[in-house]
DNA sequence: ACCCCTACCTGCTAGC
DNA sequence: TGCTAGCAGGTAGGGG
């Protein structure tokens, strides 16, 4: 399931290959995504030049320029529970569940001519969504109002502990609200608190900036690592060139209720928070 | 304002 | 064997 480390994977394998490339086709197979496709997302998107990649916490944003009004729009596409965008060969069969289909040529080719490349978003649960943007991409309602990138400069250590004050829901509730930061998942929520030692129900507000901060280094660390490692292949996480990540190898907690803890050999617990399986050490975690 | 709950969706597994 | 129920969870929006 895609959290910030599986968006960045694929990310970085996207963009060397699709950047400078040319939209030459859109198909839509299905739109019923998350929010319907846009109807018009195909007179929009063909002919335009990928400009670049980014990401904005779970959010992918290619920017695609019009090279005849100069117009730049971006592409804005959330995996959700089980997306995933691949780059593979034109002839290769279409699977089940692959909705949107993007032909991508060479810059310099001919719109007519064969495609060589193309991008499929494949999607069985349709949690996630394709939208498209006009500039500035920041002030789009779902961006406009998430916290800040875990992995920037804009995640201080204090920002975790200042906005947390006066918040009675649990920890690791706080952790996972995109508005407090963004890209931590349920995966790397459980492991970051693990790491720290904070039990995930404890209240946010009644945290000391010392553990916060602790909590802050755990979960740079952790998001870092498991970019490192090709993100984390549960069931069926796959880069841009259809790879999956080995970061689940290296989780503490998550997935092992009832297995020892790493530390001290106690079974781990598992209780349900907001319907999110949230496993923890009783000794370790307070 | 704050916080919890629900809906969205399909593949997989457990249980009968 | 074949059905059904339950689970997985990112996110926005509704309700208390």
């Amino acid at each position: 399931m895609p959290e910030l480390p599986e968006v960045e994977t694929t990310r970085a394998g996207l963009a060397p290959h699709c950047v400078g490339r040319r939209v030459s086709d859109v198909i839509v197979h299905n739109g019923r995504l998350r929010w319907p496709v846009p109807e018009h997302l195909a007179d929009v998107l063909t002919g335009r030049l990928v400009q670049r990649i980014e990401r904005r916490g779970k959010y992918l944003l290619l920017y695609c320029l019009d090279e005849v009004s100069a117009h730049v729009g971006v592409l804005m596409v959330h995996l959700g529970m089980s997306g995933s965008l691949r780059l593979v060969d034109p002839g290769s069969v279409r699977k089940t569940h692959d909705h949107l289909v993007f032909s991508l040529s060479d810059a310099a080719d001919d719109l007519d001519a064969e495609p060589r490349w193309e991008l499929r978003y494949h999607d069985p649960r349709r949690f996630g969504c394709c939208l498209w943007l006009e500039l500035p991409a920041e002030q789009h309602p779902l961006l406009a109002s998430l916290g800040p990138e875990p992995l920037t400069d804009a995640f201080t250590d204090t920002h975790l502990f200042r906005l947390s004050r006066g918040k009675s829901m649990p920890i690791k509730s706080f952790l996972m609200d995109s508005q407090v930061v963004v890209g931590v998942g349920n995966i790397y929520a459980n492991e970051a608190l693990f790491e720290v030692g904070i039990h995930p129900l404890r209240e946010a507000g009644r945290i000391s900036e010392k553990r916060y901060v602790a909590l802050s280094v755990a979960v740079r660390a952790i998001l870092a690592n498991a970019i490192a490692q090709g993100g984390t292949t549960l069931r069926d996480f796959v880069n841009g060139q259809g790879e999956p990540g080995y970061f689940q190898q290296q989780l503490s907690v998550y997935g092992r209720a009832g297995e020892p803890c790493l530390r001290c050999q106690k079974p781990l617990t598992e209780v349900r928070l907001s319907a999110r399986s949230t496993v923890f050490c009783t000794r370790c975690q307070r």
